[in-house]
RNA sequence: GGCUCGAUGGCAGAGUGGUUAUGCAGCGGCCUGCAAAGCCGUGUACGCCGGUUCGACUCCGGCUCGAGCCUCCA
């Protein structure tokens, strides 16, 4: 498997520190408020990757921590008059509901900062002791001048951050690049009582603390969203190189790219952020997932209305495929069936959108093929294929029926019959005019061979 | 200003030094009572200007346009 890393912008082979135990450490929401189809790209394409490392690889630790302690949360708690974990625990709550309804897997470990500050604590101590981090005001801070490889990832020379500096530098930074691991709090704010005072960690040692904790010193794949190239990982990595002796950091680092609302940065300001939980409401969650899988990891996503119905149709063809098979039996044994080229196409460094075109190239064989041995197994291929995608996984049928509760399903099916017995008796124009009645409430009908299937068709918004 | 990345047919979006991406939408045919679904067929697509080459959408240079980052935004 090639995997592109930000660190030597290229791809290459992924070799695990110890191939009977891969490590992955993804940056996990900061959870004061709602997440957005923005967030949801890292851990649907991280999910991705965790599925197919565990087809490849006999364990797979996969950590996405969540930020539970920081200055955002802070101040909603105190606008609200209640503890940050009442914030915290709330918009984690919906963090996991968004991720479910979007098809992604439970990490394997969730480390929370505000369970770390012991670890926090450690690695800020031995950060000090061996002079990468020094105290000033109340404050610890990173020396990054102590580090000779600070900037290498991010490309970035510690003169021209300088340069390009746009805010005012703190008095108490022995340089302006400095940054903080430590940080005092007054009466009123969060706090732990610390070797240096009452205070809160950081922005970026939560990550190197709890990576740490759970992973070890050396990661095997490190990834977040684009931005956080720097100075997030820049700074994390720096931390963790100088607190663990130089040892390297993070084998494969891997960034996902932005997504836009119709081709603008989403942001507050704007007006243009879209919540996941919103987009639920009139979007499956299975094809803000397509969407999502539809362009690569690395390139820009931009999302609006046309690439939401294209999902969606798209979703209709593969599962208008499946089912077809719907009475098509399964091999028997558990053999792999999912081709090569699929395969391939994921291993070449996450290619969703090549492995989706082998995935329509089984649906056409679905299509067409006669043999009911082929039909099994092109059957197995679609549906262990989507799993390694997270898509195709629910009963054809309930995809078409869409949100249709049961009550509406009886008495679509009882409409059905009875154009049935007017079909039979060739009455086509009460066949039509049912019809007709079906397609006002977006109930496409679909005759063939072995009966009458429908599909609910959604008007494009 | 510095750094990084892009520019592919109506839309979305892969990829390659010389041969069909794929999907959605459209058009024609088959099928169908008529449709729908499906199958078959169908589009002189690779920002502009140079260069390298027998040959470039694919490599190199310049230009134009766009995006991201430059201290807490995925």
């Amino acid at each position: 498997m090639k995997l592109y890393n930000t660190e030597t912008k290229t791809k290459q082979e992924f070799v695990p520190q110890n191939p009977d135990h891969v490590t992955m450490y993804v940056c996990g929401p900061t959870v004061y408020g709602y997440s957005h189809i923005g967030n949801a790209r890292p851990p649907v394409v991280f999910d991705v990757l965790s599925r197919l490392l565990r087809r490849l690889y006999p364990r797979v630790t996969y950590a996405r921590n969540i930020t539970d302690i920081d200055d955002k949360i802070n101040k909603s708690a105190a606008d609200e008059g209640v503890d940050i974990s009442v914030i915290s625990e709330r918009y984690t709550r919906a963090y996991h509901a968004d991720l479910e309804a979007l098809g992604v897997l439970p990490p394997d470990i969730e480390p929370k900062v505000t369970d770390h500050i012991n670890e926090i604590f450690q690695i800020i101590q031995q950060l000090i002791d061996a002079d990468h981090a020094y105290e000033a005001d109340g404050h610890v801070l990173f020396s990054v001048n102590s580090y000779a490889g600070y900037g290498e990832l991010s490309k970035r020379s510690p003169d021209e951050l300088l340069a390009g500096a746009r805010v005012d530098v703190a008095s108490y930074k022995r340089d302006a690049g400095d940054f903080v691991l430590w940080k005092p709090s007054t009466d009123d704010q969060p706090g732990w009582h610390s070797p240096w005072g009452r205070g809160r960690p950081g922005w970026h040692i939560e990550c190197s603390a709890m990576s740490a904790a759970h992973l070890g010193t050396t990661l095997d794949i490190h990834g977040g969203g684009h931005d956080l190239i720097f100075p997030h990982h820049e700074n994390e990595r720096a931390q963790s190189v100088c607190a663990h002796g130089g040892k390297i950091f993070v084998k494969y680092w891997l960034h996902n790219g932005f997504v836009n609302v119709d081709k603008e940065k989403m942001s507050k300001s704007v007006g243009n952020v879209l919540l996941i939980r919103d987009l639920l409401d009139s979007v499956p969650g299975e094809a803000i997932r397509y969407v999502l899988l539809g362009a690569h990891y690395r390139a820009p996503l931009d999302w609006n209305d046309d690439v939401v119905t294209q999902a969606r149709n798209s979703l209709d063809r593969l599962y208008g495929a499946l089912r077809k098979l719907a009475d098509v039996p399964l091999p028997e044994g558990d053999h792999e069936h999912v081709p090569s080229a699929f395969i391939a196409a994921l291993h070449d460094d996450l290619n969703t959108p090549q492995a989706l075109a082998e995935l329509f190239a089984l649906a056409r064989r679905a299509n067409s093929e006669t043999d009911p041995v082929g039909l099994s197994k092109i059957k197995a291929a679609m549906l262990q294929a989507g799993e390694l995608l997270g898509l195709l996984q629910q009963d054809p049928q309930h995809w078409f029926a869409g949100t249709s509760s049961t009550d509406d399903v009886a008495e679509i099916d009882a409409l059905i019959e009875q154009r049935l017995a007017a079909r039979a008796a060739q009455d086509w124009a009460l066949a039509d005019q049912i019809r007709d009645e079906l397609a006002a409430r977006h109930v496409v009908l679909e005759d063939g061979a072995d009966g009458t299937r429908w599909r609910i068709e959604k008007p494009v918004s």
